[in-house]
RNA sequence: GGGCGAUUGGCUCAGCGGUAGAGCGCUGCCUUCACACGGCAGAGGUCACUGGUUCGAAUCCAGUAUCGCCCA
């Protein structure tokens, strides 16, 4: 029956049983099963926009050695694959691609056809064939992720692949949106917000990233009008001089105290502010007094909030000082001065405003360099500024203590691998100073499902919102019209107007464990599904996807999405330096499963522990390569030897075959353990470091008698031995080697080694019988020393040993008894005598080889 | 500024209270009938530093230093 090939060869292996997995429905999900015999995994769906590197194989690789383990457990795996498709980063990837830009004042044209190559200056295009370009796009890139999804030998059940702009999943994030809003959980108001000036659009508390940048303190004089001196205000940002609405200083502060209460008047505006205490005014910052303006920072929308100041807004939407001259600011010399700045970028209207205060006095001495941190959209280029607009909101604790308690519980609840991670979450919830903005002022995304009623005075109602039946989901308000009202009621007094906002990518994905489980839409899937037992990621967006998810499953159905979440770490190029594009350090995978095959390549992947940074190591990916040629050369000799049929009854009678078993046993165990607490890693050590004692030590020994070569004798339980070992080895190596360990097991068997069960330490407990490792190990240390001696003599191993003496305790010679047959034979030792020694003696072996 | 993690042979890491481990690399040997994209063996470390707890610390505690990341 064995069909074992001369020659085994890793290569083609990934295409040949990916190709044989998707024929024969291997990691097919049985949604026949119950819930407590299904696992369910939260696959991250890969931004199909971005490029593919090493990282994602890295942490795939994680989460599909424990989807493996699973099966083999007998539990039906649900493990689907999904696609962020939509939002910000596929915009710009379509942009740069076909060199086009959205402009939603034109109108569709059915004939397009994209641009073949990246012309000098963007083409404006429509939005609808922008969002067909968005489509066509991501088709394509969403083929080369499955690709390479496919080669790496992930066990996905492929027919259920979802993608974030699906209609299922614009109907789950609609429906989940206005389920929040019927709850009173999302909430839409007219407020501050950081906003994106090349992006032109608002982003949200999590998006946000500090850099350093380099700055100037320009210090200003502000005339006092209760007389006096002027007051001395120093500040980065003198360009928002016409915004200032007030100074503070800390009230504990003895230099500004007697001012609090009057009023100080603004240089080159000539607009009088008051002075006012709040402890967030830092007395060692600068001066110890600010110039409060609307908006600079967020400590200034702080301050406007808390003190109940007006808004002065003179920065717009695309990051210039507005056109027209402000209400505020009258008189011939302040209407002289804005007139310098109107229109002007804040940069541009930095230096300008820097010359009229110099010319004005108001400026005092030099500006003094300083570097600072200022807030950006993680994705931006350029400083956020705030403004202030209408925009959507989803509560997730922080504005409401009790909420915030109820998801540090859920923090809590959940199981974090490693535990540490759960430090991140923690700090993130009671850092939230603000509820989660899901509006974006955007293109490509999931529409909010909203219009708004225009009163017959032509003043839009955002307080009343025209909400769909969820049964017409997915809507666009664009083009759909709301119940009640006709497409000609559009934009007219006492008609609607469509919400013209999308959903911010993460107000989908954080709903990616009710949209990859049919939430509302496949009862049964999700009766089997939901809630998930594990959610794989990174690190990095435990404040963005992972608590955006605990927020949604916390407010729709009051419990966690899923038990566990296993957190990956980094991966570092060679040099352990962090890979990013800009550095130029990427490596991408692809050539690397050419070169090392998808087993090489897995094999340094479950090195990396979760939540352990680990860099690209192109030597441990050579030395999984080798492994699997190992298993491949072993398995190859040991079924070569085996029967068609194993004789006997199957018992394994032999000392040295029983006490191979019995260690066997112990890393089973062993490896069960860890593979359960998501300890990969452990798992392949354990394994790996019995599988080289196996061909180095135990191989050698059996060798003989496996071919017969000492008469009948311990023939058949060598056979049994071998047998069952190989077996077990195969299955404990199979999550992180796929295909190597398929091959092998296809030599032999029918069916697959991916969903034959997880070896059992019981069952070979009991196949060992009275086993005892001892036996095992005081051979192979006696095979060790008549292999040193050889090498130390420069001879071969094949040379001839006339006598080997053992000096050891009685236990272990009493061990080594039972293996004596099959030592003399492995190391060609004519005369194997022992000596027994006093307790606690160190072993002594003596080798005499034969002549030359 | 606050927090989290790391610091073990040249490199990458395991060990986490009882005489320092693995792989890679390096050196030497062996053309062995499963494997030369191999095998066997050898050399190589005062476990970052300073204190403390303990009969005993790489392992627990405190502090210091360096590195990485997260948040201000």
């Amino acid at each position: 029956m064995a069909e074992v090939p001369d020659k085994p060869s890793l290569e083609g292996l990934e295409q040949k049983w990916a190709q044989r997995w998707q024929a024969e429905g291997t990691y097919a999900f049985d949604r026949s099963r119950r819930r407590d015999e299904v696992y369910s995994i939260d696959t991250p769906p890969p931004t199909v926009s971005g490029s593919l590197h090493v990282g994602h194989v890295f942490s795939y690789t994680h989460t599909d050695t424990v989807a493996r383990y699973q099966r083999m457990r007998g539990r039906a795996v649900f493990y689907p694959m999904g696609w962020d498709d939509n939002g910000l980063p596929t915009e710009r990837r379509v942009e740069n691609h076909y060199g086009v830009r959205c402009d939603p004042s034109l109108p569709y044209e059915p004939a397009f056809v994209a641009p073949a190559s990246t012309p000098g200056s963007p083409v404006s295009v429509s939005r609808p064939n922008f969002i067909e370009l968005c489509h066509t796009l991501t088709t394509e890139d969403e083929q080369v992720f499955e690709d390479l999804w496919r080669t790496l030998g992930l066990s996905v059940d492929w027919s259920m692949t979802y993608a974030t702009i699906s209609d299922a999943a614009q109907r789950v994030s609609q429906r989940a949106f206005l389920r929040n809003l019927a709850r009173g959980e999302a909430y839409s108001t007219e407020a501050p917000v950081l906003w994106d000036v090349d992006f032109r659009t608002a982003v949200a508390q999590a998006e946000l990233e500090d850099r350093e940048l380099s700055g100037a303190y320009h210090r200003l004089a502000f005339a006092s009008m209760a007389g006096g001196d002027p007051v001395v205000v120093e500040t980065t940002r003198p360009e928002l001089v016409p915004a200032c609405v007030a100074l503070v200083a800390h009230p504990d502060d003895p230099r500004y105290a007697p001012l609090f209460g009057t009023e100080v008047v603004t240089p080159l505006f000539e607009v009088a502010v008051p002075v006012l205490a709040h402890e967030l005014a830092e007395p060692d910052k600068g001066s110890g007094i600010a110039m409060v303006c609307t908006f600079g920072d967020t400590t200034d929308v702080t301050w406007w909030r808390e003190l109940r100041l007006p808004v002065r807004s003179v920065v717009g939407r695309d990051g210039r000082l507005h056109q027209a001259r402000p209400d505020w600011i009258a008189g011939p010399g302040p209407e002289a001065a804005w007139a310098e700045l109107a229109g002007s970028t804040t940069v541009a209207a930095r230096q300008r405003i820097v010359e009229l205060l110099r010319q004005g006095n108001a400026l005092l001495g030099e500006p003094r360099p300083i570097t600072h941190p200022v807030k950006f959209y993680e994705k931006g280029r350029r400083p956020l500024e705030i403004v202030t607009s209408r925009q959507w909101y989803i509560s997730n604790g922080g504005r409401d203590e009790g909420l915030r308690q109820a998801l540090l519980r859920r923090g809590k609840e959940l199981r974090w691998h490693p535990a540490h991670m759960q430090t991140r979450y923690e700090h993130w919830v009671e850092g939230l100073n603000g509820d989660w903005l899901i509006s974006r002022q955007r293109y490509f995304g999931i529409p909010f499902p909203l219009w708004y009623p225009i009163g017959p005075n032509g003043i839009v109602d955002h307080g009343h919102p025209l909400v769909p039946d969820e049964s017409r989901l997915p809507v666009d308000p664009s083009s759909d019209v709301p119940d009640g009202y006709h497409e000609a009621d559009r934009g007219s007094p006492g008609g609607f107007v469509a919400d013209p906002d999308v959903m911010d990518t993460w107000a989908t994905s954080s709903l990616t464990p009710l949209i990859a489980t049919g939430w509302e839409e496949d009862h049964d899937l999700f009766s089997r599904t939901y809630p998930m037992d594990l959610r794989p990621q990174g690190q990095d967006i435990i404040r963005t996807w992972l608590f955006s998810s605990v927020v949604r499953s916390h407010l729709e159905h009051d419990d966690l999405p899923w038990t566990d979440a296993a957190i990956s770490g980094w991966v570092l190029d060679p040099d352990r330096k962090k890979m990013s594009k800009s550095k130029g350090n990427v490596v991408t995978p692809r050539p690397l499963l050419d070169e090392f095959g998808a087993d090489g390549v897995r094999y340094w992947a479950a090195s990396g522990r979760p939540g352990t940074d680990t860099a690209t190591d192109f030597g441990q990916m050579k030395v999984g390569r080798r492994l699997a040629t190992k298993i491949l050369n072993a398995s190859r000799f040991v079924l070569s030897r085996l029967p068609d049929q194993l004789a006997g009854d199957g018992a394994v009678t032999w000392a040295l075959d029983r006490s191979m078993l019995a260690q066997l046993a112990e890393v089973v165990a062993d490896a069960t353990a860890a593979m359960d607490a998501f300890d990969y890693t452990r798992a392949l050590e354990r394994t790996e470091r019995f599988f080289w004692g196996f061909c180095d030590d135990y191989l050698e020994l059996v060798k003989g008698r496996a071919y017969g070569e000492a008469g009948s004798a311990g023939v058949d339980s060598a056979h049994q031995a071998l047998s069952c070992a190989l077996d077990t080895l195969l299955a404990l190596f199979a999550p992180v080697l796929p295909f190597v360990t398929e091959e092998v097991w296809s030599w032999s068997k029918q069916g697959s080694v991916h969903t034959s069960p997880w070896p059992s330490a019981a069952r070979l407990d009991s196949a060992a019988g009275d086993g005892d490792p001892l036996v095992l190990e005081v051979a192979a240390a006696v095979l060790g020393e008549v292999r040193k001696a050889k090498t130390a003599a420069q001879r071969s191993l094949r040379a001839d040993v006339a006598r080997v003496a053992v000096t050891d305790t009685s236990p272990r010679l009493a061990a080594l008894a039972g293996a004596a047959d099959d030592v003399r034979q492995a190391g060609r030792v004519e005369r194997l005598e022992t000596v027994e020694g006093p307790r606690g003696i160190e072993p002594v072996v003596t080798v005499e080889l034969a002549g030359p």
